[in-house]
RNA sequence: UCCCUGAUAGCUCAAUGGUAGAGCGACCGGCUGUUAACCGGUAGGUUCCAGGUUCGAGUCCUGGUCGGGGAGCCA
């Protein structure tokens, strides 16, 4: 008997005997043929159970009629065409053949188990996180989370990038990007003080005050101006207040940094990157894919395949406020106005590429005062402007919204130096950052896209806390 | 953090200020190469927490806690 994944025993020819281990999803019983059990067994490889129909000739028969959902199993039997409807093949348990069930663990007190074999709320999963993942939803959600995981490291590989690990701990609060989780080893009962009656943070682990980062990119900056397309993908950290379907705690983050690259060509990588993971997840999760198409958003496979075959649609920030000023000329509603300089609400964002071009938007050239400092500033009239603008670009797409964050950086150390003073950012503390457009300055330009957000966009699935195994939020950090 | 909304059986939800209900799940039985099975029965409740109003509160009031939808911040 050799042992098979579910995933290897679909493809495999009839005829032979195999064994499976898996968890029992669902049990039914039959008087026929001197009694029968359908025993359907997942072990997550595939997005379906295997079914295994076991006889009443089995010497622990009895016990095999008790199993119920949850229940692990190791399972040996023939591999053959099922006789029923509903799946191809199936483990025939036959004692006459060797076939033989062995209880691995039984779910003890069946009323009390968690992931009853019905519908469930996402919600109500969210406080089983430990064994929501036994679910069709949620299995599925994990194998798209690891395909797509090895798509992004696939495509920069093909592309000669380097994978940089950019440090979780910073000690710069100069990363700009949100609320920071400070690290620190001090008694927070018996803080050291300074004279002034501050923390004396010298005392603590690092000599200095440290935080989470939030952002992997002025570190993955230095390793793009030596070996020029580097990116990261790591986890990030966020302590804002955000409790929205789209914000995490705690998320992964995937930033590519290129060097001797304008935005233009940030762009359309960023491009090419999405389309890169879409089709990795429908060819190679087919079933997981269809699942999410019936159940979960229907219309997804005509969505994504539609985000496939279409260039995305490419406009200027300026351009986009005149779209969405045309359009309440015309009578749509919008509850905020919209005028040269503002930054767009999600309502603005979410009738471009949704309603008015029905694709993914990449806007690009935003006015510099709703920008990052580290943005590189464009020639006066890039667009038609009527002001300043920078080499910044929002990719948009439906359901989601903004996907990606991106610009070209600002690789002139006097344009840099005039935006951290016009901004009242630390200068000293930049001053690493600052080195790299003393010595052997480029053009360079990345973008940094939420992984859970992808996640999303690819399978429908609504809320972000239920695309991360163990979603930290505001007042959620368990398991 | 702001606005709206919700919390009742293991889960999903009902219940005019007046005896707490159903479906599903679990358990027992029947039927069936079954597959969201079906049919019959049994068990299962501190109505989120703390106060208050009332003869009487799941229901009304106040304050919390947590969830959901929207917004802001953003990825």
């Amino acid at each position: 008997m050799s042992w098979l994944s579910t995933k290897t025993a679909f493809t495999t020819p009839p005829g032979c005997p195999i064994t499976i281990k898996g968890w029992v999803r669902t049990n039914r019983e039959s008087k026929a043929e001197g009694g029968l059990c359908f025993v359907a067994v997942s072990d997550g490889s595939s997005f379906d159970a295997i079914q295994c129909v076991v006889k009443g000739n089995l010497s622990n028969f009895a016990e095999v009629q008790k199993l119920t959902t949850g229940c692990a199993v190791e399972v040996d039997g023939q591999l053959v065409q099922s006789q029923g409807k509903g799946q191809s093949v199936e483990v025939l348990v036959d004692s006459a053949q060797g076939g033989a069930v062995r209880i691995s663990g039984l779910v003890e007190h069946p009323d009390t188990y968690p992931v009853q074999n019905k519908r469930h709320t996402f919600e109500y999963l969210r406080e089983v996180a430990h064994l929501r993942v036994r679910t069709n939803t949620f299995g599925a959600v994990a194998r798209v989370r690891h395909c797509l995981s090895m798509a992004v490291h696939r495509f920069f590989h093909e592309r000669g990038f380097f994978w940089v690990h950019t440090p979780i701990i910073t000690g710069s609060d100069c990363e700009g990007a949100g609320q920071m989780f400070r690290v620190s080893t001090l008694d927070q009962m018996n803080l050291p003080r300074t004279p002034e009656g501050k923390c004396d943070y010298t005392q603590d682990f690092f000599g200095k005050e440290s935080h989470l980062t939030v952002s992997g990119q002025l570190n993955v900056e230095t390793y793009c101006c030596a070996l020029s397309n580097v990116y990261t993908f790591g986890p990030t950290f966020r302590a804002e207040n955000s409790n929205t379907a789209r914000h995490l705690a705690e998320f992964w983050m995937i930033e590519p940094e290129m060097a001797f690259c304008d935005l233009m060509r940030d762009s359309q990588i960023a491009e090419e990157f999405i389309k890169y993971c879409v089709n990795a997840a429908l060819t190679q999760l087919p079933d997981d894919m269809k699942f999410f198409d019936e159940r979960i958003e229907p219309g997804l496979l005509a969505r994504l395949k539609h985000v496939l075959d279409t260039p995305f649609r490419r406009l200027p920030y300026t351009e986009a406020v005149k779209i969405i000023q045309d359009a309440m000329a015309k009578g749509k509603k919008f509850e905020f106005q919209v005028k040269w300089g503002s930054d767009l609400q999600t309502e603005h964002e979410r009738y471009l590429t949704e309603e008015h071009f029905k694709q993914p938007v990449i806007l690009m050239n935003y006015p510099k005062q709703i920008k990052a400092f580290y943005m590189r500033l464009n020639d006066p009239g890039t667009d038609g402007a009527p002001g300043d603008t920078v080499a910044a670009m929002d990719v948009l797409v439906p359901k989601i919204g903004e996907i990606i964050g991106g610009s070209q950086r600002e690789e002139r150390l006097d344009y840099l130096d005039r935006r951290i003073e016009e901004m009242k950012l630390p200068a000293k503390e930049y001053w690493w950052y600052r080195d790299l457009r003393r010595y052997g300055t480029v053009p360079h330009a990345g973008f940094g896209l939420g992984f859970e957000r992808l996640i999303l966009f690819v399978t429908g699935m609504q809320n972000i806390r239920d695309v991360i195994p163990f979603p930290r939020a505001p007042k959620q950090a368990e398991f």
